[in-house]
DNA sequence: CCCGATGCTGAACACTAGTTCAAATTTTTT
DNA sequence: AAAAAATTTGAACTAGTGTTCAGCATCGGG
């Protein structure tokens, strides 16, 4: 006999399945829209989905383990709307759309702050983000190819990276109540995917 | 006798002039740059500095008081940087460069998540980033007055968002480990500003 | 009907943080 | 040198966090 698996002694998890288990990621989600990545504390979690904080940890043992799977639900969701995005009619202004929702933005936002300070969590969000990113590339390549060539063109790899910068200050600038040339600069944005890209009407 | 003041029994405050306080704005600072703002507890910034975290709050009673003291440092040496850039030859250059430059950048994106989670820094981070952002705009007014209507213009505010915008997300990602894009993002930034500010060789 | 798997709870431990304050120490003033 | 003022320290209190774990509850199948 004996033999089997010579298993650490796992404590035990509860199943992926399960409807606490998502109420719990749903309720961090919320937690960090409203208070930000260093609010979500297991027990804040817990107060907040209203449940006991040990409870939390029977689904996640650490605290890694819950944000990694928030982080995972949330990059599902944006992609699958950069998925719409890009089988829309306009993909370049919708895809210019998204990066410009705040909501969304708030999320990454966090996402990215959170990235910088738990190294358990920077390689799946920096993952993510280039994957994202080569996406994005590839789409480019296909809709504008010629013209990213010209006078006003821009190599796709540095378009995504402007489109997503412009965005993302935008938001963090409007969370600190900045605004100046916010219009201004939303209006260029604009227009310069009019040259790029002229509307189809 | 009597009357005099009704001071509410003030605590005693270290001198502002102290090299105590300097070390300990110093320590802040450098913690900040190392592990981010949320490890800038009063006590670790003590151990830093090789004081007694009491000592700490004999100088700044409350983590926000010194946590302000050290923005408002960053911020002047921040605004020194500006002035330097507006005074040389190549102003908008040298600006851009300001705002692609690695050390500043992490600074002022800490400040930045410090500010939307503290509230009583907030105001002090806003006022300050919408004046440097109405000083620019004036430099650009003046310098590229005619050019920024042209074809591939840009209000001067929106240049200012636009450029602060991508530096900020060069770094960002750089610090995430994501870094497609980057090249073709700074060529074409440099490719722009030589459309609209012709080098002067 | 019992039994094991699964879900859940309470209590506890170790640790970090902010803050206060009386007392000790050092420096400055007189 | 005595007195006053400024600086520094030690110890403590409060509060929050991550995490563990033994055990209670429940529930579906054998």
């Amino acid at each position: 006999m004996t033999v089997t698996a010579p298993e650490v002694t796992k404590r035990r998890i509860g199943a992926e399945s399960s409807e606490t288990r998502a109420l719990i990621i749903a309720a961090t989600e919320m937690v960090i829209r409203e208070e930000g990545y260093s609010a979500a504390s297991t027990r804040r979690v817990a107060l907040r989905a209203g449940l006991k904080p040990s409870l939390v940890h029977y689904y996640f043992p650490t605290t890694d383990d819950l944000l990694l799977a928030v982080f995972e639900r949330g990059a599902a969701k944006s992609d699958e709307m950069i998925e719409a995005a890009i089988a829309s009619g306009d993909p370049v202004r919708a895809l210019w759309r998204f990066f410009s929702d705040d909501s969304r933005t708030a999320l990454s936002v966090e996402y990215l702050a959170l990235a910088i300070r738990r190294p358990a969590i920077r390689a799946k969000i920096a993952t993510h983000s280039d994957a994202m990113r080569k996406q994005q590339v590839e789409l480019f390549e296909q809709l504008l190819g010629a013209r990213l060539n010209g006078p006003d063109g821009c190599p796709p790899a540095g378009l995504s990276v402007i489109l997503a910068g412009i965005g993302r200050a935008l938001f963090m600038e409007s969370a600190l109540g900045v605004s100046t040339g916010h219009k201004e600069a939303t209006a260029w944005v604009d227009h310069w995917l009019d040259r790029l890209l002229p509307p189809t009407d």
